[in-house]
DNA sequence: TCAAGATCTGGACTGAGTCAAGAAAAAGAT
DNA sequence: ATCTTTTTCTTGACTCAGTCCAGATCTTGA
């Protein structure tokens, strides 16, 4: 990833120490929950509120440079890999996330035969399984 | 739908007035909250807890006799339309959601080029857009 | 350097769902 | 119809994930 100071110049958002130590954060911890991000950036800056990493969040996300899902059954969950439409594959048993790329590359890939009457902007496809290491231990 | 008390007794559920006014509730209401739910039901048998209502929903599910869905930013959606794999529609602005025939009708719908080792048991798909009404106003 | 506007802090609050003890009800046997 | 056992329901407390808000602090641009 670019020099972070750069990237944010560039998408119209000021520079914080925050919002920088956020998006290292989810850089490191692709697939992460707000929780887990906001524990990372207080090993790396010493202190956060958590109403500032929900705000570095939503602001980051609300300008494409990161991407939020949220899996039913799950959190908000955050990552830097953006632009290219992947999926994404979750464990049943123990929830481990992985991308999966998308065979079009962008939004939507998929029709649907009767989209009664919506303009349709995104399919979001998440296959449901078992990872290899909870298929092995069972 | 069959009788509710048939298709309790059909899948091995003990019968009770709140779980069969809860099955009403969502037979009636496609894609609704739990809380809306126990409002239907409150409106229909007078009163139910709402641990009650929790408790029908799961054990509803867990039998197959309906459907629980969440997508991103909702809590859980449910619906007794079950087997088909169907997907869902979803407009971002008001929260309609309708259904969309599922092209194979039956899970896994989609395979992953590259996955990772995991076994797939589900493809979940949602169409997200704008609904016509929604279109309309804007 | 300064002023204006944006952001952060800290704590209170909300919504969705879960936990747990005791009361009530359903099912099955008699 | 009655009884016993197990399950379910009720009630209220609790947790988690996220939001709200007033005042302090910081960033940006002049």
């Amino acid at each position: 990833m670019s020099d972070p100071t750069v990237l944010l110049r560039n998408h119209g958002v000021p520079v914080t120490a925050q919002r920088i130590a956020v998006l290292n954060a989810v850089t490191k911890l692709p697939h992460s929950t707000a929780d887990t991000i906001a524990e990372e950036v207080r090993a790396s800056i010493g202190a956060i509120s958590k109403q500032a990493v929900y705000d570095a969040l939503a602001t980051l996300t609300s300008k494409g440079i990161i991407r939020r899902i949220q899996p039913a059954g799950s959190p908000a969950l955050f990552e830097t890999r953006v632009g290219d439409n992947h999926h994404h594959i979750i464990c049943r048993t123990c929830g481990t996330t992985a991308d999966v790329d998308c065979a079009v590359g962008e939004r939507p890939c998929l029709s649907a035969a009767d989209n009664s009457g919506f303009k349709i902007d995104e399919a979001e496809v998440i296959f449901w399984g078992t990872c290899p290491d909870c298929l092995a231990s069972s």
